[in-house]
DNA sequence: GAACTCTTTAAAATAATTCTAAACTGCTTG
DNA sequence: CAAGCAGTTTAGAATTATTTTAAAGAGTTC
């Protein structure tokens, strides 16, 4: 028996699969599960195959990258590269900036409020801003 | 026959790599001299493997990222990564930011005075900050 | 220039990620 | 609801970026 909860949180994710033209296969419903249900989250490929390993979830790697990237691709996450080349793929699509803990290799988001850019200089002849990231690097 | 420009920026790339306790190899002056003559670059250790083959200077690869990974140690370059989990290495190691032209994977400094932050959120409890970089993502 | 230490190197190892081709599964249709 | 197509998953190989290893080589000191 499963709660009603868990329940509608999952029709939602398939629904949410649906609106993104990805069918709701049963590995791509297992990591929205991982993913969205809950607070935002910062997560490598590496760390979601240990949590869906733990879980008993079977699932390759190369399906986790397929699906972080698919994910990535249609809006639902966010990517994330830092000095450590392992990319981090941030559930909290909005507009917003990170800590960066290069003690503890931990990301922790900063409103995009808590930063004001005052100036921003002109991007060059024929290109467009796609967006700024700013990283606190602490140690 | 050399010119005395040459000669000249030679020494002075010695007299840093002392001044560093580096020992001032073949490789290292070699490194040292398409890095810091003329202005300042953003470099991949790749981008150098090709420069020193095409001057036909005989270097590994693995001494190419022991020498970029040593400069960056003694605080002669910065390290930069973005979303194609290459590392470039930066001559200026002034405080400044950078456009990243995800067209063409350039590199375009920002002077620090460019850009503004307003306020800056507090570190969280016991740790400091390193060091605030601002990418601005073009496209 | 002998001796000592630090460097370089080729080659193998590691790490993160992507690709390939075959097996599989969700979806639509008859 | 069986069949079949198209989109997915997978194991395993391949790729890419980088580091390690152990041996040979080159600065440095006396």
């Amino acid at each position: 028996m499963v709660n009603s909860s868990a329940i509608s949180h999952h029709d939602r994710h398939i629904d949410r699969l649906r609106d993104h033209n990805l069918r709701p296969t049963r590995q791509r419903v297992a990591l929205a599960e991982l993913l969205f249900n809950g607070p935002c989250r910062h997560v490598s490929a590496e760390q979601l195959r240990l949590e869906t390993e733990a879980k008993g979830i079977r699932m390759s790697l190369a399906t986790i990258y397929n699906t972080l990237n698919q994910f990535t691709r249609v809006g639902l996450l966010h990517e994330i590269s830092l000095d450590n080349n392992v990319t981090y793929f941030d559930t909290n699509t909005d507009h917003h900036h990170h800590f960066f803990d290069s003690k503890t290799n931990d990301l922790i988001d900063i409103p995009k409020e808590s930063i004001a850019l005052k100036a921003l200089p002109e991007a060059p002849e024929g290109r467009q801003v796609e967006r700024v990231d700013v990283v606190i690097r602490l140690r």
